[in-house]
DNA sequence: CCATTGATTCCAGAATAATGGAACTATGGT
DNA sequence: ACCATAGTTCCATTATTCTGGAATCAATGG
């Protein structure tokens, strides 16, 4: 993952309306949501709740599939993992450290916590 | 940890700069590292850099210490693990899924993977 | 106490992001 | 073909963030 996709990301979680939305669609898991749902629950204008969960689609945070009049939103949980494990690669020079002992790295990486 | 100082940390970790020098006291670790070698290693200007750390002390994402004449900031790792969390708590609403199956969620976040 | 080095603050211009009204596209029902 | 519903795109306004020159503050050495 580089940078440039990294900040994109980062970018589209920082902002209230789109970090809500897209928490509700880690919870809601495999069934997703659409956006007359979303907009509803988050008391948010069809129009900039459109605009932000482009904002997420477009830094591949979220997908969609169209299911007949609806459009489903689903979270992409591969993208999270790899966003999370950006922060903390080689962490502290490979010393022993704080970071989550249960490793968000790969195992490639020189972290040996 | 509430949504306010989640955005403003995600906030704080969007832009180029600001991710540069994080990661840079990630790898770093316990040493740290002054604004005066990261403005070298990261062609910043001084007064630049100044202003993107002090967005992420703000943020609680680094801290700072003076040490003579220098200021040495280092990664708090803490406030990482707690952002990590926070995108993925209550995750599919407990049902088993893609997410990181060593658990960056405390036992108790509904999340079984 | 003055000079030097390391770092921060002040400021104003430039760039980027967020908002919501209105118009548009796509699907399905009658 | 027509209408209703679900979403998106367009656009202009407003608000926020980024940048770097110049001035300032803090600590040390002569």
């Amino acid at each position: 993952m580089e940078q440039m996709h990294v900040i994109q990301s980062l970018a589209a979680l920082a902002q209230p309306i789109r970090l809500d939305a897209f928490r509700a669609l880690v919870v809601a898991g495999q069934a997703g949501l659409t956006p007359g749902r979303m907009a509803g629950t988050l008391g948010v204008p069809a129009n900039t709740l459109s605009f932000h969960l482009k904002e997420l689609a477009h830094a591949g945070l979220v997908t969609q599939e169209r299911v007949s009049r609806n459009i489903v939103y689903r979270a992409n949980f591969e993208q999270v993992n790899a966003l999370l494990g950006y922060l903390t690669e080689n962490c502290c020079a490979g010393a022993p450290c704080a970071v989550n002992p249960c490793a968000v790295n790969p195992p490639d990486t020189a972290c040996a916590c």
